[in-house]
DNA sequence: TTGTAAGCGTTATCAG
DNA sequence: CTGATAACGCTTACAA
């Protein structure tokens, strides 16, 4: 690999003044300035990231510690902040933090030895406190999918209360009023405020709030199951379900299905990942805007990093995507 | 930050003591080992990764290059290998080459500057000659999914001939005899490869090949319904169908369904992707080990770079995967 | 066992 | 406009 001294030397001129023509124009003669381009052209010469990191103690590098590599939620978020970052000339570091506090502490100080310019956290167990002293520290930080207090300038978030208050809101409208919930953990605040939505739904159509009705447990297909059965062996009366994301709504379909009530019972997911449209009946779910979730994020981080980038929103808004799986109650009237 | 300088005065020793007892234990008194270990606890001290890659030319990073930073196959590709990689104290770092050749090329230099210890490449566009050229250069490189002759020793790819082969012999054994495939794009070789199973089970049948019910097209749902429809207006018989992957599959569901076909048609896809088992009726597919494939990935890399790892086989296993979309031919003869 | 000093490839300060 | 030269934080002969 040719250097900073072989190209000096090539063109016959010093290493301070090949850096100047390196890094954009300063005030370099015509004459110098075109021995040196062609010098790096004969040797083929591209200058190390990383002795330039040491030098100006900047990366160009962001990083990102997501909870699940694969997916078809994080998948999205990291393709389309990847874009967003190199178009800027900077590099994505993605590593995997796993949900778990201490992987993701882990993973976090690998990025900040590394060093990052900026980190893009997606974590759910590290600490609040540790993340704003972080940031404090000089590690700047965006944070996704979750609000902290006094932190808001950092944090890109989805509008939750309203997603569930658009998913419940058009099963009332079709008539439905024993809507169950079938909830991811409500440690998880997304859950919560999720739940707050329905609620608010419930209270403008006039229904009753049922507790019964409402069920926590992982945010998976498993959990879904779990949920499900839970509520057949109760034998509560309810036509519609809200459910915590589309994994929960797939597990809760396997269990409708064994049961004879896959089709007639209506139902809403959450996130909208990209197969509930591969479904059949093809899944209804509140679309979480991921793609836009990523852009922002890297937009952020790269403002962050001393980079002028557009500045973005903190708050994104859900939408209801109306599939088959929405019906109208089976008319009981008649 | 804490710099070895500062942990060097506070113990009381010079910065080469301090990086002695840092890089495992070389030679260094008890005494003067503990007053070092006590102060970088004091002062906080985390060696910059960067100076140390400068100065060792080592950076302990593998690169990655993926076509596709989200999506169902390559996001458990990245998990696996990044497990193993992180396992070892290397960090991964990926990059998306959106499986064009410009922006591949791009994406390895990006990785090549900053440096990386080995590269993983998954990479349609960029020619075999460079690929082997990067590696001739001193930068290690493991292929994935791709064969090229003499350079097997740093390729890991599926055993496509055998995937095609048993996918279409259990269609064979099941009554078919008129199979259609709809492969993706020849220019592929895993196309290729997968025409060469599917032709050797139906000679092992004594099946004859018939040109007209090959089809070719993207790699996605549009080329799936494409290929399908197409297959539809020739009026050709068929009983069953081979897709050369999953997304095909799901296009051409779509059209089989449109026409009252679906639950009619035999179906292998290809992949075996997570939403396979979650489709109505569930899909079978022939499975593509992509776990096994990103830790072997992380295991060669790593071994590349020096570090001893376990040594891995080079071609993987497809497995037949059978769910309900495999179903005997609709009886004629009764 | 320990310290000194050169070097990794760049940037940045300061004279000239 | 240009060139020495000192950083940046660490490793690694070589000497002591």
């Amino acid at each position: 690999m040719a250097t900073i001294k072989d190209v000096a030397k090539l063109a016959g001129v010093s290493k301070a003044t090949v850096s100047r023509v390196l890094n954009g124009n300063e005030r370099v003669s015509q004459v110098a300035r075109d021995k040196v381009k062609q010098a790096m052209n004969d040797l083929g010469y591209k200058p190390s990231a990383l002795a330039q990191a040491l030098a100006t103690n900047r990366s160009r590098t962001i990083g990102m510690v997501v909870s699940d590599l694969s997916g078809p939620f994080f998948g999205p978020i990291m393709k389309s902040a990847e874009r967003v970052i190199r178009d800027a000339g900077f590099q994505l570091v993605v590593t995997n933090g796993h949900g778990q506090a201490d992987r993701e502490r882990e993973a976090i100080e690998f990025m900040t030895n590394r060093p990052v310019d900026a980190l893009i956290l997606t974590v759910f167990g590290f600490p609040e406190e540790e993340i704003v002293e972080l940031h404090r520290n000089g590690t700047p930080i965006v944070l996704l999918n979750r609000h902290i207090q006094g932190f808001e300038d950092n944090c890109i978030y989805l509008d939750n209360e309203q997603g569930g208050y658009l998913a419940t809101k058009r099963m009332l409208e079709l008539g439905h009023n024993r809507i169950a919930f079938l909830a991811g953990h409500f440690t998880h605040h997304d859950s919560v405020e999720r739940l707050e939505g329905y609620q608010r739904a419930l209270a403008e159509f006039g229904v009753p709030f049922r507790q019964e009705l409402v069920f926590d447990d992982d945010y998976n297909e498993d959990g879904g199951r779990r949920m499900c059965q839970k509520l057949l062996n109760l034998k509560r009366e309810f036509s519609a379900m809200f459910c915590g994301n589309d994994l929960i709504a797939i597990g809760a379909r396997d269990i409708l299905n064994q049961n004879g009530l896959l089709h007639g019972t209506c139902m809403v997911g959450f996130d909208d990942v990209t197969f509930a449209r591969y479904l059949n009946p093809s899944l209804s779910s509140v679309f979480f805007p991921v793609e836009e979730m990523g852009e922002r994020a890297g937009h952020m981080a790269l403002a962050m990093a001393g980079q002028r980038s557009e500045s973005v929103g903190h708050i994104l808004q859900p939408k209801l995507i109306e599939r088959q799986s929405l019906c109208p109650p089976a008319s009981k009237a008649d």
